[in-house]
DNA sequence: CGCCGCATGTAAGAGGTTACATGATTCG
DNA sequence: CGAATCATGTAACCTCTTACATGCGGCG
């Protein structure tokens, strides 16, 4: 291989995930979407295959659950192995990723396009994020009743960084709002 | 191709910059790392093959400027279809792509990890956003605070996400630099 | 009786990054 | 005189997504 390793992040993903106990592909990508979903995501398709990968690379284990005539259950657990090579990985810097916010370059094209359109846009984008808004506010509130535990502290704290976010998110797009609905006044004049 | 097309956002990057002059690969590449970097990015290696797909398809037509011996430098010019394409794009609704936040897994994983390797992830992500918040009002400031031309108005409009979203991390960096801290007085006592 | 959840996996390929290859010119 | 800029392009390769293949069991 000449490119540098962009080293996977999903089989980063599933040992951390593995790292609380045991579980299925298809139970890892349950927790993904039901749990962390608002930073991180992994489509079924490819953790079937990094599973297999971290299972010959030593890092899992996997037992097989037969139950009827279903399709065998496997069960991954994370190995020594695996452990180490997951605090190695948390330990390492994290890389930065190469923004790319498609909103932002249409936006940035917005000469060719019409006004309507564009606020179109912003105004989806902005519904979505309240919409996000509401659902980590409603998870925040949730997790914030009891005390700061061990198990939830971190979750908190992602989501956390997702209601300053769309918070930011929303306060930016009432603020295009406003400057288009004021270009269209100025049009109008 | 069984797997629909997720259309390469790559040719819409081209053609919206094409659309307001010509240009050479390496243009477009300089232009993107100069003034749009802040939300989007193209590596060279990638916009050659594109740009000859372009060609091919008859988006944009290139013109060859042979200087001397230096490689012969092709210009790009966008044609009739291929700014019907771009308006098409415009006027599609932007694609939500799930977020991957490297930094807000390794700290959902944070209990396998030691709370100064939090620390300094956050640390350094907080620096990383500073940066990038003073980078962007010194943009925002030099393209004036009010009189809004036509040709730097959407440029404005990303600046403000940058700056609204470096705001929001900044902010949340310092809510969770508090709680690690006071945890660790906690551990303390 | 139809849909959803459970459950695994493969195939195809898009899209994108990095390294390599090559060489002139300009500037400090 | 060495580094950066100009300038194009190819090769290798990886990551990840989507679609396909398959089928049971439970629930409304």
């Amino acid at each position: 291989m000449r490119a540098v390793a962009a080293p996977s992040r999903t089989q980063y993903a599933i040992l951390g995930l593995l790292a609380s106990g045991p579980r299925s592909g298809y139970d890892i990508k349950k927790e993904v979407t039901e749990r962390i979903a608002h930073f991180w995501n992994e489509s079924i398709g490819h953790l079937y295959p990094v599973l297999r990968r971290l299972l010959d690379r030593g890092l899992v284990t996997r037992t097989s659950e037969t139950a009827g005539s279903r399709p065998t259950r496997h069960v991954y657990a994370i190995t020594a192995e695996g452990r180490q090579e997951l605090e190695y990985w948390l330990r390492e810097p994290v890389v930065p990723s190469p923004p790319r916010l498609e909103i932002l370059l249409k936006l940035y094209f917005g000469a060719h396009a019409t006004p309507e359109v564009l606020t179109g846009h912003i105004e989806a984008y902005r519904e979505d994020r309240a919409r996000q808004l509401a659902t980590m506010q409603a998870v925040h509130d949730m997790l914030g009743a009891r005390p700061s535990t061990d198990d939830t502290r971190y979750l908190r704290m992602t989501v956390r960084a997702g209601v300053h976010s769309a918070r930011a998110a929303l306060a930016w797009c009432d603020e295009v709002l406003a400057e288009q609905q004021a270009l269209a006044r100025e049009a109008d004049r």
